[in-house]
DNA sequence: TATTTATATCGTAATATTGCGATAAATATC
DNA sequence: GATATTTATCGCAATATTACGATATAAATA
Protein backbone atom coordinates (compact mmCIF):
# COMPACT_ATOMS: atom_id res chain seq x y z
CA UNK A 1 0.00 0.00 0.00
CA UNK A 2 1.13 3.49 -0.31
CA UNK A 3 2.78 2.61 -4.21
CA UNK A 4 2.22 5.32 -6.93
CA UNK A 5 -0.14 3.68 -9.35
CA UNK A 6 0.70 6.16 -12.35
CA UNK A 7 0.98 3.26 -14.59
CA UNK A 8 -2.88 3.05 -14.26
CA UNK A 9 -3.57 6.17 -15.45
CA UNK A 10 -3.24 7.65 -19.31
CA UNK A 11 0.07 9.32 -20.32
CA UNK A 12 -2.07 12.11 -21.30
CA UNK A 13 -3.22 12.58 -17.81
CA UNK A 14 0.38 11.62 -16.20
CA UNK A 15 2.26 13.99 -18.73
CA UNK A 16 -0.31 17.35 -17.61
CA UNK A 17 -0.26 16.36 -14.06
CA UNK A 18 3.74 16.14 -14.01
CA UNK A 19 4.17 19.74 -15.21
CA UNK A 20 1.69 20.93 -12.68
CA UNK A 21 3.36 19.27 -10.12
CA UNK A 22 7.01 21.29 -10.94
CA UNK A 23 5.35 23.95 -10.01
CA UNK A 24 3.66 23.13 -7.08
CA UNK A 25 6.43 24.20 -4.66
CA UNK A 26 6.75 27.98 -3.53
CA UNK A 27 10.60 27.57 -4.31
CA UNK A 28 9.80 26.94 -7.92
CA UNK A 29 7.25 29.70 -8.27
CA UNK A 30 10.04 32.04 -6.47
CA UNK A 31 12.61 31.10 -9.20
CA UNK A 32 10.30 31.91 -11.55
CA UNK A 33 9.21 35.09 -10.34
CA UNK A 34 13.33 35.93 -10.18
CA UNK A 35 13.64 34.35 -13.68
CA UNK A 36 10.81 36.22 -15.04
CA UNK A 37 11.54 39.78 -13.47
CA UNK A 38 15.16 39.71 -13.91
CA UNK A 39 16.73 41.29 -17.49
CA UNK A 40 19.98 39.16 -16.31
CA UNK A 41 19.76 34.97 -16.37
CA UNK A 42 20.62 33.80 -12.96
CA UNK A 43 22.80 30.74 -11.53
CA UNK A 44 24.27 31.86 -8.43
CA UNK A 45 22.32 34.46 -7.47
CA UNK A 46 19.38 32.73 -6.63
CA UNK A 47 21.78 30.92 -3.21
CA UNK A 48 21.75 34.59 -1.84
CA UNK A 49 17.82 35.38 -2.78
CA UNK A 50 16.11 32.22 -1.47
CA UNK A 51 16.16 31.03 2.01
CA UNK A 52 17.55 27.37 0.76
CA UNK A 53 21.32 25.83 0.44
CA UNK A 54 23.20 25.73 -3.04
CA UNK A 55 22.55 22.17 -3.42
CA UNK A 56 18.37 22.50 -2.78
CA UNK A 57 18.52 25.23 -5.29
CA UNK A 58 20.24 23.19 -7.42
CA UNK A 59 17.66 20.22 -7.17
CA UNK A 60 14.85 22.63 -7.46
CA UNK A 61 16.04 24.10 -10.50
CA UNK A 62 16.71 20.40 -12.23
CA UNK A 63 13.09 19.64 -11.20
CA UNK A 64 12.05 22.99 -13.30
CA UNK A 65 14.44 21.68 -16.02
CA UNK A 66 12.98 18.16 -16.50
CA UNK A 67 9.55 19.63 -16.99
CA UNK A 68 11.15 21.92 -19.37
CA UNK A 69 9.75 25.16 -17.52
CA UNK A 70 13.40 26.28 -18.02
CA UNK A 71 16.47 25.87 -19.98
CA UNK A 72 19.88 26.45 -18.99
CA UNK A 73 22.90 27.16 -20.96
CA UNK A 74 26.69 26.76 -19.87
CA UNK A 75 28.08 29.69 -19.59
CA UNK A 76 31.86 29.34 -18.40
CA UNK A 77 31.41 28.07 -15.05
CA UNK A 78 28.21 29.27 -14.65
CA UNK A 79 25.09 28.02 -15.76
CA UNK A 80 22.31 30.70 -17.29
CA UNK A 81 19.06 29.76 -16.89
CA UNK A 82 15.60 31.23 -18.50
CA UNK A 83 11.93 30.22 -18.93
CA UNK A 84 10.49 28.70 -21.49
CA UNK A 85 7.35 30.16 -22.43
CA UNK A 86 6.14 27.72 -24.88
CA UNK A 87 5.70 25.43 -21.57
CA UNK A 88 3.07 28.24 -20.16
CA UNK A 89 0.94 27.91 -23.45
CA UNK A 90 0.61 24.56 -23.31
CA UNK A 91 -0.51 24.66 -19.52
CA UNK A 92 -2.89 27.96 -20.25
CA UNK A 93 -4.42 25.68 -23.47
CA UNK A 94 -4.91 22.98 -21.04
CA UNK A 95 -6.69 24.98 -18.36
CA UNK A 96 -8.60 26.87 -21.05
CA UNK A 97 -9.95 23.32 -22.02
CA UNK A 98 -11.38 22.56 -18.33
CA UNK A 99 -12.97 26.19 -18.26
CA UNK A 100 -14.80 25.99 -21.82
CA UNK A 101 -15.80 22.33 -21.61
CA UNK A 102 -16.96 22.93 -18.17
CA UNK A 103 -19.09 26.22 -19.00
CA UNK A 104 -20.48 24.29 -21.86
CA UNK A 105 -22.48 21.78 -19.44
CA UNK A 106 -25.44 22.18 -17.61
CA UNK A 107 -25.16 21.00 -14.05
CA UNK A 108 -28.48 19.84 -11.57
CA UNK A 109 -26.33 20.88 -9.31
CA UNK A 110 -23.62 23.51 -7.36
CA UNK B 1 16.10 18.53 8.16
CA UNK B 2 14.12 17.98 5.04
CA UNK B 3 11.36 19.72 7.03
CA UNK B 4 9.01 21.99 5.17
CA UNK B 5 10.34 25.86 4.83
CA UNK B 6 7.14 26.76 3.35
CA UNK B 7 6.64 29.85 6.21
CA UNK B 8 9.48 31.54 4.43
CA UNK B 9 8.26 32.30 1.11
CA UNK B 10 5.61 34.95 0.69
CA UNK B 11 1.89 34.27 1.09
CA UNK B 12 1.83 34.45 -2.93
CA UNK B 13 4.53 31.97 -3.88
CA UNK B 14 2.61 29.33 -1.44
CA UNK B 15 -0.52 30.33 -2.74
CA UNK B 16 0.17 29.70 -6.43
CA UNK B 17 1.79 26.75 -5.99
CA UNK B 18 -0.85 25.37 -3.53
CA UNK B 19 -3.26 25.51 -6.45
CA UNK B 20 -0.98 23.73 -8.94
CA UNK B 21 -0.14 21.18 -6.52
CA UNK B 22 -3.46 20.19 -6.38
CA UNK B 23 -3.19 19.78 -9.97
CA UNK B 24 -0.11 17.22 -9.87
CA UNK B 25 -1.38 13.96 -9.61
CA UNK B 26 -2.77 11.92 -12.53
CA UNK B 27 -5.42 11.19 -10.46
CA UNK B 28 -6.85 14.40 -10.01
CA UNK B 29 -6.51 15.35 -13.32
CA UNK B 30 -8.53 11.76 -14.32
CA UNK B 31 -11.32 13.60 -11.72
CA UNK B 32 -11.12 16.86 -13.53
CA UNK B 33 -11.38 15.74 -17.14
CA UNK B 34 -14.39 13.45 -16.07
CA UNK B 35 -16.44 16.27 -14.57
CA UNK B 36 -15.18 18.09 -17.41
CA UNK B 37 -17.00 15.46 -20.10
CA UNK B 38 -20.09 14.28 -17.98
CA UNK B 39 -23.39 16.11 -17.91
CA UNK B 40 -23.75 14.45 -14.51
CA UNK B 41 -21.96 15.50 -11.53
CA UNK B 42 -20.10 12.30 -10.19
CA UNK B 43 -19.87 11.18 -6.39
CA UNK B 44 -19.72 6.81 -6.27
CA UNK B 45 -19.21 7.14 -10.50
CA UNK B 46 -15.35 7.39 -9.75
CA UNK B 47 -15.37 4.46 -7.96
CA UNK B 48 -15.58 2.54 -11.08
CA UNK B 49 -13.84 4.29 -13.36
CA UNK B 50 -10.59 5.44 -11.74
CA UNK B 51 -8.33 2.28 -10.24
CA UNK B 52 -8.58 3.48 -6.96
CA UNK B 53 -10.45 2.61 -3.97
CA UNK B 54 -13.76 4.41 -2.53
CA UNK B 55 -11.44 6.22 0.46
CA UNK B 56 -8.35 7.07 -1.58
CA UNK B 57 -10.85 8.54 -4.44
CA UNK B 58 -12.81 10.37 -1.47
CA UNK B 59 -9.20 12.01 -0.04
CA UNK B 60 -8.50 13.31 -3.90
CA UNK B 61 -11.79 14.98 -4.06
CA UNK B 62 -11.33 16.45 -0.76
CA UNK B 63 -7.60 18.12 -1.85
CA UNK B 64 -9.37 19.60 -4.84
CA UNK B 65 -12.25 20.90 -2.72
CA UNK B 66 -9.66 22.57 -0.30
CA UNK B 67 -7.63 23.74 -3.55
CA UNK B 68 -11.46 24.97 -4.57
CA UNK B 69 -10.70 23.31 -7.80
CA UNK B 70 -14.57 21.46 -7.50
CA UNK B 71 -16.83 22.14 -5.06
CA UNK B 72 -19.61 19.90 -3.47
CA UNK B 73 -23.06 20.00 -2.91
CA UNK B 74 -25.14 17.18 -0.97
CA UNK B 75 -27.53 15.43 -2.46
CA UNK B 76 -29.63 13.05 -0.58
CA UNK B 77 -26.65 9.98 0.40
CA UNK B 78 -24.08 11.34 -2.10
CA UNK B 79 -22.36 14.27 -2.92
CA UNK B 80 -22.68 16.01 -6.68
CA UNK B 81 -19.38 17.24 -7.24
CA UNK B 82 -18.76 20.30 -10.22
CA UNK B 83 -15.59 22.33 -11.24
CA UNK B 84 -15.27 25.59 -10.02
CA UNK B 85 -14.11 27.83 -13.57
CA UNK B 86 -13.35 30.64 -11.58
CA UNK B 87 -9.61 28.67 -10.42
CA UNK B 88 -8.45 28.12 -13.92
CA UNK B 89 -9.60 31.57 -14.83
CA UNK B 90 -6.87 32.35 -11.52
CA UNK B 91 -4.15 29.80 -13.03
CA UNK B 92 -4.88 31.08 -16.34
CA UNK B 93 -4.09 34.75 -15.83
CA UNK B 94 -0.73 33.32 -13.31
CA UNK B 95 0.74 31.69 -16.17
CA UNK B 96 -0.29 34.70 -18.77
CA UNK B 97 1.77 36.76 -16.42
CA UNK B 98 4.46 34.44 -16.35
CA UNK B 99 4.67 34.31 -19.92
CA UNK B 100 3.85 37.82 -20.90
CA UNK B 101 6.12 39.08 -18.12
CA UNK B 102 9.37 36.75 -20.13
CA UNK B 103 9.14 37.73 -22.67
CA UNK B 104 9.72 41.63 -22.33
CA UNK B 105 13.32 40.21 -21.16
CA UNK B 106 16.09 40.48 -23.29
CA UNK B 107 18.61 38.00 -22.34
CA UNK B 108 21.73 37.36 -23.35
CA UNK B 109 21.51 33.27 -22.94
CA UNK B 110 19.02 30.85 -23.97
C1' DT C 1 49.79 24.09 -11.84
C1' DA C 2 47.22 25.54 -7.66
C1' DT C 3 43.23 28.03 -6.37
C1' DT C 4 38.92 30.03 -6.73
C1' DT C 5 34.12 29.96 -8.39
C1' DA C 6 29.84 27.75 -9.84
C1' DT C 7 27.06 23.93 -10.25
C1' DA C 8 25.69 19.12 -9.72
C1' DT C 9 25.26 14.91 -7.30
C1' DC C 10 25.53 11.55 -3.36
C1' DG C 11 24.04 10.05 1.02
C1' DT C 12 20.96 10.69 4.55
C1' DA C 13 17.34 12.44 7.74
C1' DA C 14 12.84 14.59 8.29
C1' DT C 15 8.52 15.11 6.54
C1' DA C 16 4.69 14.65 3.20
C1' DT C 17 1.96 12.08 0.03
C1' DT C 18 -0.36 8.08 -1.64
C1' DG C 19 -3.18 4.28 -0.97
C1' DC C 20 -6.06 1.00 1.44
C1' DG C 21 -8.93 -1.53 4.86
C1' DA C 22 -11.80 -0.69 8.61
C1' DT C 23 -15.02 2.06 10.50
C1' DA C 24 -17.96 6.08 11.38
C1' DA C 25 -21.75 9.16 10.00
C1' DA C 26 -25.79 10.34 7.66
C1' DT C 27 -29.56 9.75 4.58
C1' DA C 28 -32.62 6.56 2.02
C1' DT C 29 -35.28 2.44 1.69
C1' DC C 30 -37.53 -1.69 3.34
C1' DG D 1 -36.58 0.48 13.63
C1' DA D 2 -33.39 -2.35 10.74
C1' DT D 3 -30.77 -2.30 6.58
C1' DA D 4 -28.64 -0.66 2.54
C1' DT D 5 -26.06 3.17 0.19
C1' DT D 6 -22.83 6.83 -0.06
C1' DT D 7 -19.24 9.51 1.62
C1' DA D 8 -15.73 10.83 5.02
C1' DT D 9 -12.22 9.85 8.28
C1' DC D 10 -8.81 7.10 11.08
C1' DG D 11 -4.75 4.37 11.39
C1' DC D 12 -1.15 2.51 9.15
C1' DA D 13 2.38 1.01 5.57
C1' DA D 14 4.90 2.14 1.36
C1' DT D 15 6.86 5.53 -1.22
C1' DA D 16 8.13 10.29 -2.61
C1' DT D 17 9.66 14.86 -1.64
C1' DT D 18 12.34 18.27 0.69
C1' DA D 19 16.49 19.83 2.56
C1' DC D 20 21.27 19.80 3.74
C1' DG D 21 26.30 18.84 4.30
C1' DA D 22 29.90 16.78 1.99
C1' DT D 23 31.95 15.98 -2.06
C1' DA D 24 32.68 15.75 -7.10
C1' DT D 25 33.22 18.14 -11.50
C1' DA D 26 34.52 21.64 -14.52
C1' DA D 27 35.90 26.07 -16.07
C1' DA D 28 38.18 30.51 -14.85
C1' DT D 29 41.89 32.87 -12.68
C1' DA D 30 46.11 33.69 -10.11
Amino acid sequence: MGASKSAEFTADQNDISQVFKALGHPARIAIIQHLMNSKSCICNDLVGILPLSQATISQHLRELKDAEIIKGTIEGTSVCYCLNSNVFETMINTLNEFKELDQKNTKECC
